[in-house]
Formats: structure tokens, C-alpha cells, sequence
DNA sequence: TCAAATTTTGTAAAATCGTGCAACATACCT
DNA sequence: AGGTATGTTGCACGATTTTACAAAATTTGA
């Protein structure tokens, strides 16, 4: 491992996730925490990150600031996302919407295995380009500013030519009764529409989420194939669903 | 073995991998670690790729780059950003190209100017959905891992559903005969299709990339508007454009 | 305030780099 | 062909850089 290439991955990272544990790439990148930390004191004297006390964070100012809950369900949703990297397979066909867990998924992408992907998501495509293998197509549209993925008629048109193998749903509320929902009409809109082009729903959720429900709604609970979250199948909060008929990992 | 053969093995190879180890190339080619050292001191003169401690990287992986000279050349680039800003005013649809130079131009937009930007390029993208009023559109396709931008079909497909008032161009050589050249084939199409949808061409270069030339064209110097550089538009590099009847900033 | 986590500082081992030099190959000239 | 000039390669050596470990100082959060 090149010097340059955990520069790369640390900026790159600080871009995509606004924050980053300097624990959490010292173990990924296999190198000593202290070697992270000098990294990390460059990469700051260059003005690319800005280094704080337990790792960086963006160094230009963003408009939305991480809330203490995201960072207590990293842990999950990155529990959630290696359970559903399972599913991929070589050559098949990806549909990926936005959200942290499938930016996490993104990132435990194994190198070694080649197929496809379309997104929305600017923080997923960035992730997913620097993947060896994985060829990204990125579905335009005008982008939201807090969602940082494409929206409006030019990305539902784009979705409507394709039909991918298997959906990667990010966000959103699961209710027994209200189905999935969403609290942005035009998120609702997108999201439908990237149901309707793949041929199986695998829904990405912490617990949290479920039995509670958003404004507007995007379909039945019935209509999603796969639920993945970090509880057992056999965890009470689930079985209604099971019995809906969902497969549950 | 001839050098040249090194030269072309190792180029070839930073290309498709991002990055090569020393040791490596010395063992696979059967030379000392010395002459690789000489071989890559070489082709970063040439610019052909970019040497690291213990290796090399692609240097068109640049986007997050440090070299001193790059940091020199990132003056000028801030120089002629800042050139380019000027021309922006409200309600204006603009379209932008990648290339780092774009990227800053993303960085230096006024907060309190409102109008629409259509780009296929995820790094300037992502600097202006950080801006509180600019309206992004981002113009999707298959992503390219090195240039982070939208190519193919889809990206000329949507280009030519639109007419913008302005195209700032980022990268590419300009040379008064062979006019503007690119090295990759199919960033040329996608360059081509942007002027196609613009009423008015600005290129942005620094004066290191004007009369050289790459193995495609795009258009002749004829066909753009406007050059934008760190030179006064009195020097003498320029005068010879000048003639051709472009604007000179 | 205390304990845990994090940073700083110093150090030693390993890897890498630059340089001079001799051996060899190639190009050029007579 | 022979000789000279030029360029290339591999090796040796010291200088420099990078890295991991350890101990002390500092910051953080309860």
C-alpha cells in the first residue's frame, strides 16, 4: 500500500462521508494508527481535510451536520450492509438508492467480484468508482441538496428504460399497516419508480425504523421481497412481517 | 528489453491499475530496482505518469494531488477560476466540464448568485450541491473511474436535449492548428456533444496546455469563444488567438 | 475530579532514494 | 574496421524517508 493510495482513500472518504474514525481506517488499511495520524496531519497542512481529536472531517463547512443517532447506528447499518453484500453476484445487474447503509454497502463491496451498478446517489457513486471492478452508471436528474441524489423527470425516465436484477432500498420508514413511506413527495416519486424497474425489493433498515411511517407512502409492505436488518429473523418485532410473507435476513 | 518496452509496460500498467510498486516492475521485468527508479523518474519528467515513494500513480488521479509544481499550476488554476466567475450572472444556465480547474471554478461561485448548472463531472457535482442557491443538474451515464465523469450514450443523449447559455470547458490542449485535442476517445465525443448544446464555448486552461496537442480533436481553435488563462491577454503566447478572432481573458 | 482514549514525542528498524562508478552496449566518425 | 563519444545498466554506499512501537503528555467525557 502506496502512501498515495491511503491519501486517496482517507480525502476520498472525508468527501463521501463528510467523517471518518482514524481507528476505523487504521484497521481497514492494515497500517498503525500512527501512520493514519500522519497521514491525517498532511492531508490537513494540505487544506484537504480538516483534522480533529479521534480522526477528520470535511474541511469545507457543510450545511447538514451528522446527529448523534447516525453515528450511534453506523454500527448497525454496517451490520445490515455485509448481510446484503451476500446477495450480489458476479454479473448481475444493481439498482442502489441513496442513504448511509448503502454507502456502506458500497464501501464492503468485495475487489474481486464484477457486475453492475445504477444509482441516483452522488456519495454511492463516488464510493462505488473506486471500486477495480464494478462498472457505475449513474442515473441523472436534477440533484437534491440535503439527499445528494438525483430526482425529477429525467431520472424516473431514465429508470423506466431498465430493469436491474435487484433493488438496494436505502432509507425510509417500514409500518406493518402503512408500508414503506418516505417524507419527501419526490424521493416517494423515485423510489417507485426504481421499484418498478427491478425485479426483486431487498429494503435496507435499521430497527428503529420499522413500525413507524413518514407523510407519503411508496407501496404496500407486501411488495417488498426482502427485508434486511441488524436483528435475528427470529426477533419478535419481525415475525408479522415474515408472516406477510418477507424473507428476513 | 528495451527501455522503450519498459516505458510502454509501465505506463500501460499505472494505467489500468492506478498504481505500480517499484519492486514489482523490477522482479516482472527482470531489471535492477535502479533502472525502474530511472525509468519512472523519466516519465514523470514527461508527465506520463506520477512517482511516489515506492511507486508510481496515475496521473491523471490528480484530483487530490500535492506535488509542489501541481500545487504551482493550482495557482493559476485558482487564477483563471476566479477569471471565470465573472462571466456567470443570475438565471444563467451554465454547463460544465471535469477537470480540476471546473472543480474550482465550483469552489469560487459567489453565495449570493442564483442560477442552473448542468454537468456530467461527480467532483464539481459535489462542490455545488454545497452552494446554497445554484440549481445542479447532473447529466448522467457510465461513470469514468478516472476522470469521474458521465460518458457514452446516455450522457450525449441527454446533451442534446439542451442548450445552455455558457460551456465552460475544463481540461484539454489547445493548439492553433490541431485546435482543442483530448488523449481519451470518448471524452472527445461527450466534448463535442457539450459545445453542440451551448450557444457560447469558454475554455480554461493554463498556458502549459496551449500549443500542445492530444491524439484526438475535438473542434478547431475557430469554433470556441473564449480563452481563459493565468496569462495576460497582452502576452505574447496569446497574441496569434487573439487573431483567430477569440476573446482573450 | 478521574479513567479512558487520543495525541505527542522520541527511537530504532526497515525500506527507499540519490549518487558515483565501472562494465557494457550502441551510435557516430574517420 | 577501428576508435571515440555517448548512453545505459547494475552495483555499492551513505543519506533520507517511512514505519511501528513505547512512554509521556494531553484531551475527552462522565
Amino acid at each position: 500500500m502506496l502512501r498515495e493510495e491511503r491519501y486517496n482513500y482517507i480525502v476520498n472518504e472525508v468527501k463521501i462521508r463528510n467523517r471518518v474514525l482514524l481507528t476505523d481506517i487504521a484497521r481497514k488499511l492494515n497500517v498503525s494508527e500512527d501512520t493514519i495520524r500522519r497521514d491525517l496531519n498532511h492531508l490537513d497542512e494540505q487544506g484537504k481535510i480538516k483534522k480533529v481529536h479521534g480522526g477528520a472531517i470535511s474541511s469545507s463547512f457543510h450545511l447538514y451536520s451528522y446527529r448523534e443517532d447516525q453515528i450511534y447506528a453506523h454500527e448497525h447499518k454496517s451490520t445490515i450492509a455485509s448481510k446484503a453484500v451476500k446477495l450480489l453476484h458476479e454479473n448481475c445487474v444493481v439498482l442502489m438508492s441513496g442513504g448511509t447503509t448503502n454507502l456502506e454497502l458500497a464501501r464492503l463491496i468485495p475487489d474481486n467480484i464484477r457486475f453492475t451498478v445504477f444509482t441516483p446517489s452522488l456519495p454511492v457513486a463516488m464510493q462505488l468508482i473506486a471500486h477495480p471492478l464494478v462498472e457505475t452508471i449513474f442515473i441523472g436528474g436534477r440533484l437534491s441538496k440535503d439527499a445528494q441524489i438525483a430526482l425529477g423527470g429525467d431520472a424516473i425516465r431514465t429508470l423506466s428504460h431498465l430493469k436491474a436484477d435487484i433493488l438496494f432500498m436505502g432509507t425510509g420508514n417500514l409500518d406493518l399497516d402503512s408500508g414503506l413511506t418516505e417524507f419527501d413527495w419526490e424521493v416517494v416519486q423515485l423510489k417507485k419508480a426504481m421499484m418498478e424497474s427491478a425485479k426483486k425489493t431487498v429494503v435496507l433498515t435499521i430497527s428503529e425504523k420499522i413500525n413507524s411511517s413518514q407523510r407519503f407512502k411508496i407501496c404496500a409492505t407486501s411488495e417488498v421481497h426482502t427485508l434486511i436488518t441488524e436483528l435475528e429473523p427470529s426477533h419478535s418485532l419481525l415475525i408479522p412481517f415474515r408472516e406477510k410473507g418477507l424473507e428476513l435476513i
